[in-house]
DNA sequence: GTGAAAGCGCTAACAC
DNA sequence: GTGTTAGCGCTTTCAC
C-alpha cells in the first residue's frame, strides 16, 4: 500500500494499477496519447479509489502556470472595492483562475509586502489599484516580467496596461445635470486632490459651468480631508460629515452639493439631517460611483455611475487575455460614466 | 550567466558566489548553521543583485506549509461577509498567512469546486461558511485531513471546530428592548427558516414575550422568500421590500418590526417610505448584524450587533492556532450579541 | 502502447 | 565550515 496518512501520488496509482508513472500521468491529464482502454480504465479506477488529487506543486515546479492572479486593492471592506473584486471573481471562475485578494489598508509597507508575496507565488498576473508609489510597484512587476493591469492609476507611464473611468466626463455630467435643473449655487465637496481622479472630476465640473456661460465661484469648492486612513472603515463617511460642517460654516446653504463619492454623500445627508435640512427638499445632492448601497438607502442616491463590478470584469478579462497572449485591445481602456437619476436631486417640474 | 529571462535560482547564486547550493540555502533561510561571514556576505550580495526570489513550489514539494488558508463564503460583495473577510485578513497579515477567498454565490456546485481547488492547493486550513450540504463538505475536508473551522453552521457534528453567535439571545434582546419601550404589536420579518440561525433568533424573540407574560400572535410572523439567490446582489433588500408589502397587506401597520438582518431592514424602510410611513415615528424597527452601513444611513439603524469583523478575527486565530498545533480553546465558540441603540426605535420618554 | 529516467528548485541528511 | 547528493510529485523525452 501507499504511505499511511499521506496523500496518494501517481507513484501509488502506478503501483496499484501495474503500470508506470508516465502512463498514469498521461491518462490523468487526458493528454492526446494512445493508451489501451483497459489500462486507462484500471488507472482511472485506482485514482478514484485513492481519491487522488494531483499535487500542483510538483506540476508547478516543471514551470506550469499557477492559474492564479493577484488582486491588489486598498480595502476589501470598502463597498466599491468589494464590488470590483466580485467582478474579477466572476471572470476568474469562468476562465479557471483563482484570484488572490490583497488589501493594503492604506499601508504602503503592507502593499509592498503583498506584492512580494504575489511575485513569490509566481501568480500569472496582477491586477492592481495602487495606493503607494506606483512607479515603484510597476518597476518591480516589470523586473519580474509579470503581466499586469492597473486600475485607475496615476501613472505617467505609457507602457502600462490600464483601465479607468472618464472622470472628467463624470464631473461634467454631474454639474450639467444640476445646472439643467436650474440649480446654480453648487458646492463641490471633496477630499484632497491627491488622486488624479478627483482633480479630473473637478475639471469636468467646471467645464459644465463654462459651457453654460456661467462661472464657478471657488468659494464653493470645499476640499478638506481627515488624513486618508481607511483602517477606520467609516473614514469616508466621516469626511462627508466634516465637509458638510465646513461648508455650512463657510457658505451657508447652497442649492446643491456635488460629493466626490457615494459614501461621502451618505455623510452629507447625515449631517444635514442632524440640522433638520432635508435632501432633496432643501438641498439637492449628487455624487459618484453608484455602489449598490446607493439604491438601498432612503432617499436613493442620484449619482454618476462609475461601475466597479464592470471595471473588475473588464480588467480581469484584459489581464487573463494578456496572460494567455491573446489580448488585442487598447493598452488603456476608458469607461464612460452614466447618470443615474434617483431621489436626491430636486428636478425642475 | 544564468538563463536569460528566467528567474535566478539558488544554483545561480551558488555559481556566482563560488559556493554551493546547500550553503546558499542555509544563508538565505537564515538557519542556525555556521557559515563564514565572508561567504555569507558574498551570497547575500549576489542574491540581492540577481533580485532573487525563492521559488515556493520547490519548497512546497519538500512538504512545507503553504502558509495559505482557504476562506469559503457565500458572497464577498455582501457587506457582512466583506467585513468578516476583513477580520480574517488582519489576522492573516499579522500571522504570516495568505487567505484565499472563494465566494460561492449561492451555487453549490461552485462551492464544491472551490473546495477542490483549495484542497488541491494544499492550503494549511480552511475557514468556511457553507451554503450547501455541510456534511458533504466536512467529510471531504476530513478525508484530506485538512484543518478547518466553520462559521455559523448547521452542523450536528460534534467533531467540528466552529464559531457562531448566540442567535437565540439576539432574538431575545431585540424583542425585550421593543417590549420595554411599550411596543407590543411587533411583526417579525424573515426569509425562510432554512438556516438554523433564523429559527433560533425567532425562538429567542418568543422567549422575551413569554418572560413578560405576553403571547406572540403567529399572524405577526411574516416569513417569505424570493428564492435565495444572491447573485442578484440586492436580493436581500428586495426581500425587505417584499416582506413589508406582505405584512401591510396581512396585518396593516404594527407598532414595531423586527427584521432578520440590516439589509432587509433597509428594504423595509424603503418600502415604508414609499407609502409615506416614517421610521421610527410611525413604526419602530430593529434588526440584526450591525454592518458598517447601519450607522451610515439615515435614520441610523438600531440593531443587535453580531460582529462580522470580530468573528472573522477569532475564526482566523482559531484556525491558525489549530494549524500550528497550539489551539487550546473550546471546540465551539459562541459570540454574545449586543444591543446597539440608534435611531429606528421610538424610545419611551 | 508502455516504461525508464531526467529534471524542475528546494531542503536536509550526510560526507568531508 | 562547506560541499555533495537524494528526493519531494510531476511532466516529458526517449527508448523499447
Amino acid at each position: 500500500m501507499f504511505k499511511i496518512n499521506e496523500k496518494p501520488t501517481i507513484k501509488d496509482i502506478a503501483r496499484l494499477s501495474n503500470s508506470s508513472i508516465a502512463t498514469v500521468s498521461r491518462v490523468l491529464n487526458n493528454v492526446d496519447y494512445p493508451v489501451s482502454n483497459e489500462l486507462r480504465e484500471s488507472i482511472l479506477k485506482v485514482a478514484k479509489e485513492l481519491n487522488y488529487k494531483p499535487n500542483i506543486y510538483g506540476r508547478m515546479l516543471k514551470g506550469g502556470q499557477s492559474k492564479e492572479i493577484g488582486l491588489l486593492i486598498p480595502n476589501i471592506s470598502n463597498p466599491f472595492y468589494s464590488e470590483l473584486v466580485s467582478g474579477v471573481e466572476r471572470i476568474c471562475i469562468k476562465r479557471g483562475y483563482t484570484p488572490i485578494i490583497c488589501s493594503s489598508y492604506n499601508d504602503k509597507k503592507l502593499e509592498k509586502k503583498h506584492l512580494d508575496t504575489l511575485l513569490m507565488k509566481k501568480v500569472d498576473g496582477i491586477l492592481a489599484s495602487i495606493i503607494g508609489d506606483s512607479a515603484d510597484i510597476i518597476r518591480e512587476m516589470k523586473l519580474e516580467n509579470s503581466k499586469y493591469v492597473l486600475f485607475d492609476q496615476n501613472h505617467n507611464d505609457d507602457s502600462c496596461y490600464s483601465i479607468s473611468y472618464d472622470f472628467e466626463n463624470s464631473g461634467f455630467i454631474a454639474a450639467s445635470y444640476l445646472l439643467n435643473q436650474g440649480l446654480e449655487k453648487i458646492a463641490f465637496l471633496s477630499t484632497p486632490f491627491d488622486r488624479k481622479s478627483r482633480q479630473e472630476i473637478f475639471e469636468g465640473f467646471k467645464r459644465a459651468f463654462r459651457l453654460k456661460g456661467k462661472t464657478f465661484s471657488e468659494d464653493y469648492l470645499i476640499v478638506e480631508g481627515l488624513p486618508e486612513n481607511e483602517i477606520e472603515q467609516n473614514a469616508e463617511i466621516q469626511n462627508g460629515i466634516h465637509l458638510t460642517k465646513i461648508m455650512l460654516q463657510k457658505i451657508g446653504k447652497p442649492e446643491a452639493i456635488v460629493a466626490i463619492n457615494d459614501i461621502t454623500a451618505l455623510g452629507v445627508i447625515q449631517e444635514l439631517a442632524n440640522r433638520k435640512i432635508t435632501v432633496p427638499d432643501d438641498i439637492s445632492l449628487i455624487s459618484f460611483d453608484d455602489i449598490p448601497l446607493a439604491e438601498m438607502v432612503t432617499p436613493k442616491l442620484t449619482t454618476v455611475r462609475q461601475p466597479a463590478f464592470q471595471i473588475g470584469k473588464i480588467g480581469a478579462n484584459m489581464l487573463i487575455d494578456r496572460i494567455e497572449n491573446m489580448y488585442e485591445g487598447k493598452k488603456s481602456i476608458i469607461i464612460e460614466p452614466e447618470l443615474i437619476v434617483r431621489k436626491t436631486v430636486m428636478e425642475k417640474e
